[in-house]
DNA sequence: ACCTGAACACCGTTCAAGT
DNA sequence: ACCTGAACACCGTTCAAGT
């Protein structure tokens, strides 16, 4: 009876927002499922900004209040949220212990960048909203293995610790800034695109402007490309190198 | 009698809220006032997320509804605010040509970030909701300004044009990248200091893992510190000395 | 031209109540 | 122990109306 009061309450909504007509029975609710039909709709068409208490209710077939019973707040929520997301990151990052170790970070934070651009949702997650720290014990387990074994391979190939720490760190640093420019700049295009305007381009006289206007052949807005992502690798681990160079062979 | 009938509304609500009991009278409201109020919320207590319309009606003695007489909506206002501290950031990036290029640049984006720290609702509006490229054309070219010069320095020093361009960019996106995570880093521990938690420690015994007990010692959370900052800067302006060896000294 | 309040659809959260 | 709807304070925005 209640079923099909809530069934005609919301037939205007279309075939897919009934998807759980008849709604969840007693005892089958869960953090779990909670969590997995959350990070659905953040992986959807409207990101983190289309999450709502209600319309994760709705996705569950469930009353809002509900979701009270198995997180404190909305930012219970998000916590357990993000905790899914550096779990679904930490998987996706490949090893490329063995190879030569420049060879290894160029390739490991292009999957890193790469990971995040293809996964919007992990990116606002993970990079806009909450840091490293935040986590869990066992996600800062997870976290540390991971920095075990990166920071292990430099180490191998003659960084002294502190060195190896913090070249992992800026590489690190440095990624998350341009994925972060990226991001911001997709979605500002986007906003434009829906209002059919152009983003500003800037009049750039050669007169007022003599570099920036040659520059222009060689800029990208946002420093958003692969390649202008790779130049700034390159100088990092330029630098790297000639520190390297340094320990064994000081001035 | 209208006026009474307000100041008697919001009379719990202390005298702050009182400042503008007089309210407004009509035509000395603008969009240059209501930014500069816009601002003054979000630099304050609250943040960007103290920042409602409702709020700053309030805060200007106006009817919600008179702001949208002048800004289209919540969007068009926080872009024009958006304006207004690129513009103070501008104002507070000093000039370090005249030193020699490392140096210069050391100390730029030392500057550079200490503003962002020191301004959160900078750091908020610019570093992390807006592109550089949103902005208006008046902006724009103040931007290019900036760039003109400090790419000029670049230049001068002996590096070509693009290289120049991406040195800029590189340490730009790394020292945003720093902003950002020293940024969720405050806000993640004020969060917790609310409800009376610490971070999570993560319990780093040194079988499981016995690189990162020993970097214990030399670990920044969230590589916050202005040490660690400049450990990377380090690392980027090493590459771009080797790089400029090899344009006088190719092999 | 400028400013208003009433109203709407949405949000996060609390609470007292049901089983 | 688990789930509910009613209710509250807040939000962004629209609209018809006032001067």
């Amino acid at each position: 009876m209640a079923g099909q009061h809530r069934a005609a309450a919301s037939k205007a909504r279309g075939p897919t927002a009934d998807r759980a007509v008849g709604r969840r029975p007693r005892g089958t609710l869960n953090r779990e499922d909670i969590v997995a039909a959350a990070f659905e709709l953040v992986a959807g068409e409207e990101g983190v900004d289309g999450l709502s208490m209600p319309r994760l209710a709705r996705q569950l077939g469930v009353g809002v209040t509900s979701l009270y019973w198995y997180f404190r707040s909305k930012d219970d929520l998000m916590a357990a949220l993000t905790e899914e997301a550096a779990d679904r990151l930490y998987r996706m990052l490949p090893d490329y212990r063995g190879r030569p170790w420049d060879e290894h970070l160029l390739r490991y934070f292009r999957d890193f960048r790469r990971v995040f651009l293809d996964n919007p949702a992990l990116c606002d997650l993970l990079v806009l909203r909450a840091p490293m720290e935040a986590r869990s014990p066992e996600a800062t387990r997870r976290f540390f293995t991971l920095l075990e074994r990166e920071i292990g391979a430099l180490a191998e190939a003659g960084f002294p610790l502190r060195d190896a720490v913090d070249a992992y760190m800026t590489l690190s640093v440095y990624t998350r800034g341009c994925v972060l420019n990226e991001r911001l700049f997709r979605s500002a295009e986007e906003q434009l695109g829906r209002g059919g305007e152009r983003m500003p381009q800037p009049d750039m006289d050669s007169e007022t402007f003599p570099l920036m206007a040659e520059a222009a052949m060689c800029w990208a807005p946002s420093f958003s490309t692969e390649e202008k992502f790779e130049a700034g690798v390159g100088f990092i681990i330029d630098g790297l190198r000639s520190r390297l160079a340094g320990y064994v062979n000081p001035l």
